[in-house]
DNA sequence: GCAATATGCTTGCATACGCAATCGATTCGC
DNA sequence: GCGAATCGATTGCGTATGCAAGCATATTGC
């Protein structure tokens, strides 16, 4: 009926679900922020200069450009994040991470590690884990800017 | 910097958004509904007399009731899920699966395996497949009533 | 038995998001 | 060079969702 990658399909987006309910409710009530803020720092972070365009981070975040421009301005409010345009192209306007937005990513990255560590410690042997990371590296094959 | 269980908790993020997004695409244009819906169709179909409570639906697909009760409404009115209540119990309200629930469910079902088998077909060897999934269930081990 | 508490569901309000239209800026065709 | 097409960003509108309040029903304490 259903078969062996179908079950694991359904099993990824369950293990993937539970994990980030989890740690939406702890960078909420810890940190202030949403996954998705955590995510786009990441992002900002992992991109030369700590910054990219709207329309890159919508990519590369599965969401539309409206929802970049709407998740920037408070995220700017706040001084996480900056605003800088290019010289060459004028309808570019970058995200740029401050020094507030990257310490706020190291504590969130605190969390989200401690909380990948309760995932993964003591259901996985330190060779599964591995093999695990090899194996998801092979399913994001034809993603393109991954975080990981 | 970042240790080898954050990156896995990344990239199994990552791996599941990229899945969610190309499979609500396909379910929106073939089939007209939403990867919730198809997911709470699922659980109908799993759950005995094919039929759950409101907040027993939540609590499963990690959102609110009062989400469960919004999603169920427009469901009812096309005829995908009735309504039944309990005589012990006059506050439960049962979403149950009607025929053309269940019909829909498999064609959304078919259209899920096709994309789980894009996803490791030529990725995962089989036996890696197995091992992927044995792995997959430990790491939902003290998850309940999963739907694989 | 009855008041107090708990449970299940719904609804008002606020937030997050996608799509389509729009505007300004750039690039292309020629 | 210049009009047309393209591209990046923003905004209006509709939809989805969570939280908290409200309401009806059950359960519990005494």
């Amino acid at each position: 009926m259903t078969d062996q990658h179908t079950t694991n399909a359904l099993r990824l987006l369950q293990v993937a679900d539970d994990f980030r309910a989890g740690l939406a409710s702890e960078f909420s009530s810890v940190h202030g922020i949403s996954v998705n803020e955590f995510i786009l720092l990441l992002h900002l972070e992992r991109a030369t200069a700590n910054r990219l365009s709207r329309v890159d981070l919508a990519k590369r975040m599965h969401v539309s450009a409206s929802t970049i421009t709407r998740m920037a301005a408070p995220m700017e409010k706040i001084g996480l994040v900056g605003r800088e345009t290019d010289e060459r192209d004028a309808r570019l306007v970058f995200v740029v991470a401050t020094d507030a937005g990257r310490e706020k990513l190291s504590d969130a990255l605190a969390t989200f590690s401690k909380r990948a560590g309760y995932l993964f410690k003591d259901r996985l042997e330190e060779a599964e884990t591995d093999q695990f990371a090899f194996m998801l590296r092979r399913l994001m094959a034809g993603t393109g800017d991954t975080l990981a």
